[in-house]
Order: structure tokens, then sequence, then C-alpha cells
DNA sequence: ACAATAGGGATTTTT
DNA sequence: TCCCTATTGT
């Protein structure tokens, strides 16, 4: 391959970055739309082909699954190699790999499992009831927060010094407990993936000296969210005769309260000197104006390293602010609004409304059905989140791993079979006494107990005995199958005549073809089942089927990052909301809120409209509320201003006059989303979602009183309305 | 063991 | 307001 096939169609700063000599040191600042992902792709395409850096040499880390993702199927077209065996991943899965190919050295046992932010919660909790410490007064949250937090630092429990602060104290004692917990139990989580891998290479140096040599190019992505260990870690592998490729950008660091270091990427300059600072400034997404008001409002900021955006595509038009009454008028604008974009000719799918909290999608959502235009919500909770999921995963882990206390004590009494909280907890305490895990505990303590229970737990213990062995030689999927059938969740939930039963069997069905998807990797250190478990702990999305509905996007900033839309709705621009009332009185915080603001405007292409309400229903009471004062940081020059009409005598209305179109709420009468709906024991709702047609049709309602359920249309007798 | 009820809390969430 | 938890009653 030559250079031009590689530099082609780059801009100066772009072809000055990719093709920077094998052995310099460098950082990239990336703004908004700059085409960093093609500078970082197209340069370790340079290094392999016009370098000949070897692909094993590559150490290429981003945060997401789907940055990882995007960035090997890029690699793929542009190298026309395979490119499995490249060490191109996520902190935690690249983490995860070293240790498990060197888990003895880790201190681990070759089943460790990981604990998702769920687990652990679970064992907080439970580690600080059997200690008797007082949740209400230290709630487990923000326990498990403070652990979290230390860890991200690096930090031990041994490290801490409490001072005189009683939370710190007791959440340190909680810290202790859970450490050893972990330990004992072969525990790892997310925190623990990075600071044990760190770990692993500081004690041993051959080790450290082999990935050090071996790593001649490491390229890292988002740089301004690496927390401290990740900073270490990427340090770590650095000698000075290997080199660093970073790319970030300060102003769109909205990762700090998970502790992410903006500072991290000032102190690249002294730690990984000597290093290039290249700026790439020119912005393909969005136009003048919107960049203009962007830049206006992050100079606000300070301890930037300074960056402008510019384009050379032209001002496009000016941005709206529309001033609303209350909540409910704010939804009605913005989805008149893109009502009429649709009608004029866009998707709903390049409508994106943007907003700081969840709780303010509920107004939009209310709104979009009353406009009969379908919408999807990013965000809530993922596939392999689903507590019907981990419950699946807690009887495939324990029979894969009778050790694995984790999925036993999440599956011991569900569906429930009797086994109650006083039988356990006597589990608990011979497994504790006796240093064995709780199924060989249980198998122990069943004959001591009185006959129910006794019967109890060896049914449960028979019941996981008979599976082990039943589908010890079934592949992954029909294994995942045939636990689900045998274990009696697929019963349970046939048997559950409520609400969701129906969604949480599909989830069930969509586990098994997930388990069939799932391409293991033969040079693994793991078995494919251990493998399918770790990759449902570390990408919990499951999402391998992409959305194929023409959807209005709805979803917070901070998952929009790294998104682009032609049209932009950026909602609740209100002081106590955005900023946020626990951010505005902290510069530092405050600068991050105005970081948050900035990624939310440069998401836009053509369209951006900020909106506020001066009234808005927040946690059940209505609060009067100023604009935010980010609005003012907005040269004037840029805006349109636009209030509601009702009744409005000062209104400077200036936008395409909405409210005079033939924009109206729908009922169409027939089957579509958006449509309202009678039935007869539930009474009112509106269609949310349908698939398949004809009798077997099944249709999601949102009821007014009932709330949300599935329904099969058959059966349901449903009365459009 | 589970349903009904009352009380408290309420940003953001890449892994 | 909504959602999650702890408590209470059956």
């Amino acid at each position: 391959m030559n250079l031009s096939e590689i530099t082609n169609g780059l801009n100066d700063k772009q072809h000055q970055s990719v093709a920077l000599g094998d052995a310099q040191n460098a950082l990239i600042l990336a703004g908004a739309g700059s085409g960093k992902t093609r500078v970082l792709t197209h340069r370790i395409a340079y290094l392999v082909t016009q370098k000949n850096i070897h692909t094993d040499s590559i150490l290429a880390v981003t945060f997401t699954n789907k940055a990882a993702a995007e960035m090997r199927a890029r690699l793929g077209l542009l190298l026309r190699r395979p490119i499995q065996s490249m060490w191109v991943g996520t902190f935690h899965g690249l983490a995860h790999r070293l240790l498990r190919t060197h888990y003895e050295k880790a201190g681990l046992t070759s089943g460790f499992q990981i604990l998702d932010a769920q687990d652990q919660f679970r064992i907080v909790k439970r580690l600080m009831k059997e200690n008797n410490i007082d949740e209400s007064k230290f709630p487990v949250r923000k326990v498990q927060w403070f652990i979290n937090q230390q860890k991200d630092e690096g930090v031990r429990a041994q490290d801490v010094d409490a001072g005189y602060n009683f939370f710190i104290k007791k959440s340190l004692e909680v810290f202790v407990l859970y450490e050893s917990h972990c330990r004992a139990n072969d525990l790892i989580d997310f925190a623990e993936l990075l600071v044990r891998s760190y770990e692993l290479l500081k004690n041993n140096a051959e080790l450290l000296e082999h990935y050090q040599t071996r790593f001649s190019n490491i390229l890292v992505d988002e740089f301004q969210d690496t927390n401290t260990v990740q900073y270490k870690w990427i340090k770590q592998l650095f000698t000075g005769r290997n080199n660093v490729f970073c790319v970030g950008d300060d102003d769109q660091s909205i990762y700090g309260w998970r502790g992410a270091k903006i500072e991290n990427i000032t102190n690249l300059e002294t730690d990984f000197a000597p290093i290039q600072t290249i700026r790439l400034e020119q912005n393909y997404r969005s136009t003048g104006n919107i960049l203009a008001a962007s830049n206006a409002l992050i100079a606000n900021n300070s301890n930037r390293m300074g960056k402008s955006l510019w384009t050379d595509s032209g001002n496009g038009e000016l941005i709206d602010i529309y001033e609303a009454r209350t909540e409910t008028d704010e939804a009605d604008y913005v989805i008149r609004r893109i009502k009429k974009f649709i009608k004029d000719g866009s998707s709903a799918s390049d409508c994106a409304i943007l907003y700081r909290s969840n709780a303010q999608s509920r107004v939009f959502e209310d709104a979009l059905i009353k406009y009969n235009i379908p919408y999807i919500i990013y965000g809530g909770l993922r596939f392999f989140e689903r507590a019907e999921i981990k419950d699946a995963l807690g009887y495939v882990r324990l029979c894969e791993s009778t050790t694995d206390n984790v999925a036993f004590e999440r599956i011991v009494n569900f569906p429930t079979r009797g086994i109650g909280n006083a039988t356990l907890e006597k589990v608990r305490e011979f497994a504790k006494d006796q240093h064995t895990n709780l199924f060989q505990a249980a198998i122990q303590v069943a004959p001591m107990l009185p006959t129910r229970a006794s019967n109890a737990l060896n049914g449960f213990i028979q019941l996981i005995e008979q599976m082990t062995d039943d589908s010890k030689n079934l592949i992954l999927s029909e294994k995942v199958a045939y636990l689900l059938n045998n274990s009696g969740l697929i019963t349970h939930y046939a048997n559950d005549k409520t609400d969701k039963a129906g969604s949480k069997k599909e989830n069930l069905e969509e586990l098994i073809s997930a388990a069939k998807q799932y391409s293991h990797d033969e040079d693994s250190e793991m078995n494919e089942v251990v493998g399918f478990i770790s990759l449902a702990s570390l990408d919990s999305s499951g999402d391998a089927n992409a959305p194929i509905v023409d959807n209005v996007q709805l979803m917070t900033i901070h998952s929009a990052k790294g998104l682009e839309f032609p049209n932009v709705f950026l909602g609740g621009l209100e002081e106590d909301l955005f900023p946020s009332r626990q951010s505005k009185d902290e510069p530092h915080l405050l600068d991050e809120e105005r970081r948050l603001c900035y990624v939310g405007m440069t998401r836009a292409m053509k369209r951006l409209t900020l909106t506020f309400a001066i009234k808005r229903f927040l946690h059940g009471q209505s609060l009067y509320a100023y604009p935010s004062r980010f609005l003012d940081e907005i040269p004037s020059e840029y805006v349109n201003k636009v209030k509601a009409k009702f009744g409005a005598t000062q209104a400077n209305y200036n936008d395409d006059d909405i409210y005079n179109q033939d924009i109206e709420p729908e009922a169409n009468g027939q089957l579509s989303v958006g449509a309202g709906v009678k039935h007869g024991k539930f009474g009112y709702g509106t269609v949310l979602n349908f698939e398949g047609d004809g009798d077997s049709a099944r249709i999601q309602i949102k009821f007014k009183q009932a709330g949300t359920k599935w329904l099969i249309a058959s059966y349901a007798n449903l009365e459009f309305v």
C-alpha cells in the first residue's frame, strides 16, 4: 500500500499527525468533529505499512467497546489483513486480557470472575449488613462510590488516611472487608481490572519489560477521560524507547466526576517528553454559527489548552433559543419543530433531543407520542444488565463452576423454591467458618436442617448437579437454552401474568441468540463459557443488531458524546438544572458543566435549538427557574430568540411560525407508534412499539393507569381511538 | 414468601 | 413525580 492511499483526503494537520516519525511522541488535540478517529486509524495504518511496524507491536486503547469495534473495523478495511490478534481494545478489555494471560502472577485462579457495578453493589450491601453498618447513615451507593474512587486513584484500603472524617472511616472499614472478600472469592471489579493489571506489571519486572519492548507504539483515544490508574498504566509501558500517540480534547472532558483527570492531558508534556502537540481545529461537522457560539461558550473556562474550531462551510442558520413557559411547552415546541423538519424532508433519526438528566426525557416522550413520531431513548438498563439475563447467566455460571458465590447468591432462591433467609444465613456462616464456597457449604449444611428447608436446599443442589451433568457436552448456545428451560426460569415467566413477563421471556430467547452469535477466540486463555460470561460483564450493551426504525433520538448529553446529528435540540437550559445545582458553586465543577454544554452544542451539524422553561415541574413540585448562564455566554449575533406564542404580547416571534402550520397531534386509527388505543381491562393507552402483523403482532402499550405492557394483538381486543 | 404500603431520595454512568 | 427500599401484614 502506498502512502497516498493512507493520506488521501486528509488536511494538513491531519496529514502531519498521521505521518509523524515512528519514534515521535505526539499529543493530538482534536476538536469536536475534526476527524480524530480517522487520524488514529490512519496513523496505525501508516505505522504498519510505511514504517513496517508489526501489528503485534501496536497497542491501541479506547474507552468504549463501540469505539474499539469501530477502530477494528476501519483498520481491517485499511490494512486488508487480519487484525484479530492486535491489541486494540478498551482499557478494561486489555487489562482483562493481561490478567487472564498471567492470572497466576496476578494472584488469581484461572476462573476469576468480573463483578459489574450491580454485583459490586450487592456485595458491599451484604458486607455492610453482616457487619451492622447502618445503611441509612452510610448509603451503600456512597460507600461503593468511595471504594471505586480510591481504586480509580490506584489506592488500596491500607493506603487511605481516613483522618477524622467519620464517613470516610466507616467507608474504609467496608473497603477493607470488601477487598478481603474479593480476594477470597477471586472477584475482580471494573476498577480492579486496571489496578490489578497495573500491579501485575509493577511487581514483575520481566513481564513489564516484555510488554515495554513488545509495544513500540502506544495509541490512546479520548485521553482527556483517563483516570489516574489508566494514566499510570500507560506511563508504565512507556520507556522512551517506544512512543505514545495520544488523541484527546480537554474541552470535551465530561467524566471528571468518575475520576477522569483532565490534568493528565497536560501532564503528558512533562511525563512523555519530548512530545509534539498538534491541534486539529478544522471542523467538518457543524455550521459556522454553531461553532462560533460553541467557541464563545467554552472560552469562559479557565485552564484550557486553547483551541478554536473553524469551518469553511459557511455560517448556516442562527441558533434558536426558545423560552418556554413550562417543560410541557418546551417539549411541545421541540416536537412541533421536529414534525416540521420531517415534513420538510428530514428523517426522524436526523433529529436528536439531548438533555442533562434522564428525568427530562419523560415530557419529550409524552409529546412524541402525542404527535405520533417514532422515537428511541438511549440509556437505561442495557441487555446484559437486565435482571432476567443476569439470573440466566447465574445458572450458566454456577453450572460452569460451583465455586461462583456471586452466582449462587443470585439464583439459589430464584425462581423461589422455599429457601429462605434463615437457611441461607446458616449456609453463609458454614462457608465462612470452613473456608469453603457456598455450594459446598449448602451440601454440608442441608442434612442438618429441618425437613422442609433441607428438602428445598437439596432440591437446589440436585438441580444444579443434574443440569451440570446433562449439559456438559452441549455447545454454548444449546447449554444456555437447556439451562433456561430446566432451571425453571422460562416456566417462571410463563406463569407470570404480570406486565413485563412477555418481554422478559423474549429477552431470555435473545440471550440464546447472543450465545449463538458469540465467536470465541480459540487462542484465548478462557474456555468458551467463561469468555461469554466475561463479554457479558465487559460489554453489557449486547446490541449486535442496529436499530432499523427511523426514530428521533433521545439521550443525555453524556451518551451523545462522539455522535452527531443534523438537528439537535438541547433542553432544560436553566440554572440549577444545567448547570446542575450541585455543580454551580464549585468553579471546577462548573467548568465541567460548561464543557458538557459545549459537547452538546457541537453535536449539531445544521440546526441547533436550545430551550429553557421558566417554570418546571421537577421532583413533584413546580419551580421557577432562571435561564442558564450558558445562554448569556453565547453572543447574540449567533442567536434567534423565540418565545411561546400563546397570549404573549411582546413575543419576538421569528421562526418558521410552527404554530400556524398544519402540525397537530394525530391519532390515525391504525396500528402505528403513537396511536391511541382502548383496552377492555387496562383502559386508555398509547402504542409505544409493535412487532409483527396480523394476529401474531405483539404491541407495546403505555396505559394511562396500568403502566406499560406488551400485548398479543389477537387476544388484546384493542379499540383504536 | 409475597403483596401492599410507607418513607426517602432524586445529575451524568464509557467499563 | 417516580423509583427503590424497608416494613408490615397475610
